[in-house]
DNA sequence: CAATTTCCTTACCAATCGGTAAGTTCGCTT
DNA sequence: AAGCGAACTTACCGATTGGTAAGGAAATTG
């Protein structure tokens, strides 16, 4: 039954987190979530920074896990990047709470001025970059310049994301939904285009 | 005199609320920064939501009379396309406090649940529609469609700006200067690959 | 010169924060 | 049945939060 309770605990805090972001949310919020008190959150956890560090840790090998199984069923470089950040952008769509904290980690990570490294996706970023630099006629970029490139898909792909219920309060829900419908193949047309070269 | 302690307040704030987010700053670390006591700004700005409040106007009114600014001076669609997004890129480089306060706003008020049609941007996403819609061979774009490909590269540049400080840890300082160096031009290319139909 | 307003202070408030200490209640083992 | 550790609770703790009340100094106004 501990498995459990753990797992819902990780669940309540994602949502929280993602809501209100780390000062935001509260440990009690989270426990009361499910019915406990902060106290049982703390005897799982040990402490808040412990818990927190256990979801950035479980999201990360979330998405790296996604990438290596995507990796692995195509070949085509160009054609590899389509499929990685589709899939990347389909899976935030369906875990925004985890795009949420990764845009508040982003923000706050400079506050918190953590060591150099301590990031869980470098190694993700590294194999898009590779990847660019493998594509035809793009194998002389920097790799500040290759980096850009993925960036400006990322960005797309996440700011997206998190603005959903912004993007719903303007514009409504069926402007929103069409949007969320379209934003794949935007997507996919977006990297085929910048890759078209005459 | 008050004048001046005002706008030395909101500079204040706007660091904090960049650094760390609504929640996450205090008015008394704000107020102490520029050697004052909360109960100052708060005799200055009634509320800690109220100050809130003025930046997020200020923020946007700045942005908007940018895009006006440019609008004027830029005819063709496409060209006037590219100048507003460079237009923004250079303007959320250069007051990166903002581009954070945006995108925690755009996080935060999904948890505030503010009513619709507070949300200061919209003229100027309607705007950027309204002109994509207006590029040739585009003109039937859904309002849904064209909002997504001007998402697009908003994401870009926003998730970009933001990003700064954990590239800078990541990649290290000068690969992080020759990618903001090369941003604009790559934004360029995105931006005119992408309407470069065959 | 007197009165008022602006700007800021010290003093205080209840609420909430993350975390510690000390049980209590349970199921499992020996 | 005795013991034990895991999973929780209530009861606290000091620190900090946003905000109120009251007053003082100084400039502005009558």
């Amino acid at each position: 039954m501990s498995k459990n309770t753990r797992e819902q605990l990780l669940e309540s805090a994602r949502r929280c987190f993602a809501a209100k972001g780390f000062y935001g949310a509260s440990i009690a919020d989270i426990a009361d979530e499910i019915g406990l008190t902060k106290q049982a959150l703390l005897h799982h956890f040990g402490s808040k920074e412990k818990l927190y560090g256990e979801i950035l840790k479980g999201i990360a090998e979330g998405i790296i896990s996604d990438i290596i199984r995507t990796r692995a069923h195509v070949t085509n470089p160009l054609a590899q990047l389509e499929a990685l950040m589709t899939g990347i952008l389909d899976r935030q769509l369906a875990h925004s709470e985890e795009a949420q904290i990764l845009m508040r980690e982003l923000l706050d990570n400079r506050a918190r001025a953590e060591q150099a490294g301590n990031w869980y996706l470098k190694p993700f970023l590294d194999s898009l970059v590779s990847i660019v630099r493998t594509i035809p006629l793009e194998e002389d970029l920097t790799e500040a310049r290759a980096l850009a490139l993925v960036y400006q898909f990322l960005g797309s792909i996440n700011y997206f994301v998190v603005s959903e219920p912004t993007l719903t309060q303007m514009f409504g829900k069926e402007v929103h939904a069409a949007m969320r419908q379209d934003y794949s193949e935007q997507l996919r047309l977006l990297i085929r285009h910048r890759f078209h070269h005459g």
